[in-house]
DNA sequence: GTGATGGTAGACAGGTCGGTCTACTTTTGT
DNA sequence: ACAAAAGTAGACCGACCTGTCTACCATCAC
């Protein structure tokens, strides 16, 4: 029933996410995936809607696996290198589920939309809130400081990752943790 | 004689930089600037070339910028000081040379791009590694772990800025930075 | 004067875009 | 068995894209 929506979905991921939104027509969409333009319409009222759909499973997918790195860490320390090493990982293309590394899918998607107020760039806004509180809830103590360093280096981390092509930068996060 | 080609530059970088480089036609380049289409291609071959164009005199117009918020501090704190408080103007659109904040252009239209080995995106790879010559020029002493943290807190923040519009952030590792 | 240069306006070509629609087939629930 | 739902292929629409081209105008060096 729902199986030609999630075709639809993972294609337009794979696609969107390695080409970029605006360089990916429906068309390609439609060819790649093999189902017809009158199906995707029939799931999807818009190219829009089918972005903000691929969005959510990107977010879910995102979340999954970064819950699945933190998950057990014991001291605060232990939360910073599985979450470094897990950002690593991904950077060097071995997280199979996060696709070769093209910079952070929401961030990408921001920078191509000419509307800073849309549902898409809020729903990017909530993405990055979540990923915020999961690892808040993973560190110990209250300081927020802490919590500010490791999302900032993070997010660092992304982006430099990406642009400069540093692929080993996540390491570099965690030297400049241990300062800390 | 390069009066129009300026004119040009100036008008394509406005637009390319507030709305995304996709976004914005030849056509809207034209009617906004009120130049031929003509003159357009003589001046440039084509679109990319514009926007080559359009990216140096960003590196230039921001590198002079940033040269000028560091020059004559006398500490590293300064530095750092000066470095986030310039950030901080520049997210709240108070640095009219760099017009209202719409994130980093060079992430943005490596973003946008899907050629990741374009002259375009080596483009941006060359600013990013001249901001941070700048930075590292600037700070005093051999610490490389003091210029990454500098480095990935400044690109954190600039993301963060944006996508969350969180304005507020670059003050917050000032924050992290004094625990250094 | 005259030819080179840089400029104007805008038609045009060839292609892609998102999205609608017709006509037909397959699957599925009851 | 049969109707509703979900699927197929692909023509078509109007709009927009980059880039080329014709035809004409203004300036200026020599």
């Amino acid at each position: 029933m729902t199986d030609k929506r999630q075709l639809l979905i993972d294609t337009a991921l794979e696609l969107f996410y390695r080409r970029g939104v605006n360089s990916v027509g429906i068309n390609e969409v439609l060819s790649a995936s093999g189902v017809a333009k009158k199906t995707l319409y029939h799931h999807f009222s818009s190219k829009n809607a089918l972005l903000l759909a691929v969005l959510e499973q990107r977010h879910r997918v995102f979340i999954g696996w970064l819950a699945q790195q933190l998950e057990g860490a014991g001291s605060n320390d232990e939360v910073i290198e599985r979450l470094f090493n897990g950002l690593s990982a991904w950077f060097e293309g071995r997280v199979p589920q996060l696709g070769d590394y093209r910079g952070c899918f929401f961030v990408n998607t921001c920078a191509e939309l000419s509307d800073t107020d849309s549902e898409v760039s809020r729903y990017c806004q909530y993405h990055k809130w979540q990923v915020r509180q999961l690892i808040a809830g993973a560190l110990t103590g209250e300081s927020d400081t802490l919590l500010d360093a490791v999302c900032l280096l993070k997010e660092g981390a992304i982006s430099t990752a990406y642009v400069a092509q540093e692929k080993c930068i996540a390491e570099r996060c965690v030297q400049v943790l241990r300062g800390f």
